[in-house]
DNA sequence: TCAATAAACCTGTCATACAGGTTTAAGCTA
DNA sequence: TAGCTTAAACCTGTATGACAGGTTTATTGA
């Protein structure tokens, strides 16, 4: 089926062996859910140890190519976030990327999504939007609901707009922001501006609801500038 | 230093052992460069083989959280669009990403990079961005060179905007737009077409270079609407 | 003091083994 | 013969031990 692999000394065995099992799936036209070759057969197929083998689809499940299970075959993954999540994280805890700079990403990738969002949303996605907007506000007492909802809020958003690449990014960034919304979630006094930045949720399910594409885009972009600010008036950088 | 790991069937040794190390660049504070325990001395310290060690190393370098090489110990790794340019490219192999979404993204994130970068932009990365378009411009018979400065000019852009995360999601894009560039360019006329989307690469520089983010942006949108048209013409979903 | 050399350490790969979990095949029953 | 039960075959997760190089540290000799 494939070619032995060289014993290169360059990239080394593993990282040739992530090369063949990449071109496997393209060569198969594998899809998500579909089965690879078991470790021992493409050990033996490569000329290799199953160790080697190993490293590799332990390699491609961190990126998510594919998913391990015990006893089962290992399968073609569907994406998704996780590791973007961990490399967005490790990116933050070594100061590689500060909170702003995320901000920014945030909120240029998200004015775009509810563009989208309330041109493409189904019903059932406008109503899904809403309903979380609608808890922020019916539990504004409980921080950690608010800030579930919260996220919650924006992937539903992200997912509205029909884009894979657009839910993955959101999604990789919620890691990070759980950690940075209860400081910014503290610098709003409780009662008017806690009230007002969940109005402006509610606002924005409104306009994605009414398909209003431009006022979505003006308040998810007021809502921004607010977060960034309440961080930045945290000490935040 | 740190604790056992509990033989909880969950998760699996190997993801538990991923978190332990995280924990430790954390608890320790380490950033890039900064060296990690060897991989015996963990297995010894944590009570489990070195194969368990060696898997969650593995994976930490799939992700490019660290840099492994032969001899040396691990070190924490700088951000790098390594990891994911292969998510991407999978996303798209496996068609749950198509090549227009792709642009939709990038032009998103590009409208903002330029704008950045023309607002911040060093009189060396203005340069530097500026030659690139030119070159395209000087070498327009021989596609290779065209693309690859193409690619360089969008992520010095990136770079020009100082915010790393930009400049990761641009380079991640880099690798699948390797695949559609030359479908692009052959569904471009020689001569007249052609030589007009390197203007547009031009007008962009000279914008960045005035500091002009206005245009600039207008540009670069304008750019990108002809992009995606001329794929979607050469039949590109 | 400094440079050459040896020792200690470290990673990459291999072979083997065994405990469970999963799929497949065989066999048995109705 | 159809359907269920059970055993066999297969598969992944983890452990152990071994050895070839590459790298760092310590030793030794001038």
């Amino acid at each position: 089926m494939m070619q032995d692999a060289k014993p290169d000394a360059g990239p080394g065995l593993v990282q040739e062996t992530i090369g063949v099992i990449t071109q496997h799936i393209r060569a198969h036209e594998l899809g998500p859910g579909d089965k690879l070759p078991s470790e021992s057969s493409l050990a033996k197929e490569l000329n290799i140890s199953r160790t080697v083998v190993r490293e590799a689809f332990r390699s491609l499940a961190a990126m998510r190519l594919i998913d391990l299970s015990v006893g089962k075959r290992a399968k073609v993954a569907s994406i998704d976030h996780g590791a973007m999540s961990l490399m967005i994280e490790h990116g933050v805890i070594t100061e590689q990327i500060n909170v702003q700079q995320i901000y920014d990403v945030r909120r240029t990738i998200e004015t775009r999504t509810v563009t989208l969002a309330a041109l493409r949303r189904s019903d059932a996605e406008a109503e899904s939007i809403m309903r979380h907007a609608l808890e922020m506000q019916a539990h504004v007492d409980q921080a950690d609901l608010v800030m579930e909802h919260d996220l919650a809020f924006h992937l539903d958003i992200a997912r509205a707009s029909r884009n894979p690449v657009f839910v993955v990014i959101v999604g990789a960034f919620q890691g990070v922001s759980r950690q940075s919304w209860p400081i910014g979630w503290k610098s709003r006094a409780p009662g008017e501006e806690r009230a007002s930045m969940i109005a402006t949720h509610i606002g924005i399910a409104e306009a994605i609801n009414a398909g209003d594409p431009q006022r979505a885009s003006n308040l998810m972009s007021a809502h921004f500038d607010d977060s960034a600010k309440a961080l930045l008036l945290a000490g935040l950088t």
